[in-house]
DNA sequence: GGTATCCAGTGACAGATGTCGATGCAATCG
DNA sequence: CGATTGCATCGACATCTGTCACTGGATACC
């Protein structure tokens, strides 16, 4: 790896000309991109990341009322969060009386995981 | 691995009493969440995404005015876009004259590629 | 010097996002 | 039934984001 062609001098362009072909395109598709985006946008937020870190490393489902605690924001915050991270197809929900339990659907984040590796 | 710990029917706390204690805690703490977050963020549109596509694949120094007719953005936007991935430290650019040329600095993306495997 | 080219930055603007308090709602307890 | 509890949703608000046309600086050619 590292082949670091030699940036060849271009040359500049005759007037009127276009720039230069471009020789790179893109190994992911528009839409595969939008779906490995949609995955990162939601992980972009720490508490979201942390919750989905807490939820992949327990191995379980967990009650939101045990996650509440665990950060510095409000009921309604931390209920928005999970919603976006169930509208991102990273977690999803069970209701189980009054708790609801939250756990990680493991296939969303493997493509973005084997994107970037 | 999915233990699945069957849900626990957790009975309705005491009036004033603490719902529950959390039994679960964050494995990456506040500042590496949001390092994590922040590479996720960058990542987190789609251009931006088929743009480190391009620059990891091609493996080398990528001219700006190759990557304008890639997409179907103005100028200053995708200038825009890569500001964003300079700020996030995924890539940085040189200089050649007239041209500038961006690369993927491969540190940071390993930091989330390793969390999320 | 004058002109053309590449690209970064600015200003503007609509839309999305993160946050909170308040409310709603279903389930449970007494 | 009435009261309480856990959680989702709503409304409001300030901030951030993606986009464009325009400008400006640096470099290269004539």
């Amino acid at each position: 790896m590292n082949v670091d062609l030699q940036l060849e001098p271009k040359t500049k362009r005759a007037a009127g000309a276009p720039c230069c072909e471009p020789v790179v395109y893109p190994d992911v598709d528009r839409e595969q991109a939008v779906r490995l985006a949609d995955v990162a946008k939601a992980l972009g937020d720490p508490i979201r990341l942390q919750l989905v870190d807490v939820l992949r490393k327990h191995a379980g489902k967990v009650c939101v009322c045990e996650l509440v605690p665990l950060f510095d924001v409000s009921q309604s915050t931390l209920s928005h969060h999970l919603k976006k991270l169930r509208d991102a197809g990273i977690v999803d929900s069970e209701r189980q009386g009054l708790w609801a339990y939250y756990y990680v659907l493991p296939g969303a984040i493997d493509e973005l995981a084997g994107w970037l590796s």
